[in-house]
DNA sequence: ATATATTGTTAGACAAGTCTAACAATATTC
DNA sequence: GAATATTGTTAGACTTGTCTAACAATATAT
């Protein structure tokens, strides 16, 4: 299993996966911007990640994932992935809040709740019930505060069936 | 508005007023064997959580909230039951998993997540379309790890209808 | 009411992660 | 290619929150 990290650490390590991906040169300078710290904190950090063997690190030079430290980067991205989206797309969350909470969230959710928001998204949104899906009709609760005319038909139904 | 905590601040926050709401003693002891902390700990966060006017606390007596803490601690406390709510009613995830998640994430959401979480989950109970509810269908899924079969009926009217 | 157990506090070490200041290496520019 | 700017590193201070060890107060029991 991918060894443990801190908050701070599986940060660096999705900065550098991050980077990396972009196509954007993995720098202290540019890690230290995405994390808004120091540089000094970013070379002390590669530091303990090459201890660990997750990074390989050059002075001065380049910063470069072991595929070790690739699989533990993945994995954290995964989870952001998962919650940003989540957030965005089954919340109607702004982009901005939707990731900067993925962000928090990522380093402490335990797999299962993970596990379970993805399918919930899957879900709802392979699940359309009604005219419309299921996310359309919760934008409309978010709107006007109050349900869906389809959703009030239906209890009006079961109301009168009950009766 | 309530000055920002660190999450170690909340915890212990939460965890007197947890303690005095199930008419336990709020003894440093308990807030120890509560947070699995060891008491020195406690007592020096009750040191500084008394230094801001949160806490009120004679040496060697009990501990009481004071209003400002009572307030913070009862924001703490409802993200908690929010994200606990959340996490087992709309996830169906078991209780104890709920809970331990609610108390890493209580500390790091937004205001806004924490909304839209509590009116999703309300939605989704208020609005039971087709004939079982939302959660229902959800736990169907689940459990089967395909869609229930009122919605796959509805994907293929609708396929029909756009052929 | 004295001995003992329990609970609470103080003092100080430690770990993680940040920062500033000073210095070193590399890049850029003229 | 020497001067300057940029980037990176080292050293060491600081903060937060934890711990252990030793001591102090309070409660309990005989």
């Amino acid at each position: 299993m991918v060894r443990e990290q801190t908050a701070s650490m599986e940060d660096y390590l999705e900065a550098i996966a991050n980077l990396r991906e972009e196509g954007k040169a993995v720098r202290v300078k540019q890690i230290s911007q995405v994390l808004h710290v120091k540089m000094p904190s970013v070379t002390s950090a590669l530091k303990k990640l090459s201890g660990e063997g997750l990074v390989r690190h050059e002075p001065y030079g380049y910063i470069e994932l072991t595929s070790r430290g690739d699989k533990a980067a993945k994995d954290v991205v995964g989870r952001h992935k998962a919650l940003s989206c989540f957030f965005s797309q089954a919340l109607d969350i702004d982009p901005g809040t939707a990731d900067e909470d993925a962000c928090k969230i990522e380093h402490v959710i335990s797999r299962l709740s993970l596990e379970r928001l993805t399918k919930f998204l899957q879900f709802t949104q392979a699940c359309p019930l009604g005219e419309a899906n299921f996310s359309k009709r919760y934008k409309y609760y978010l709107e006007h505060g109050e349900l869906p005319e389809e959703c009030l038909l239906r209890i009006s139904k079961v109301k009168k069936a009950s009766e």
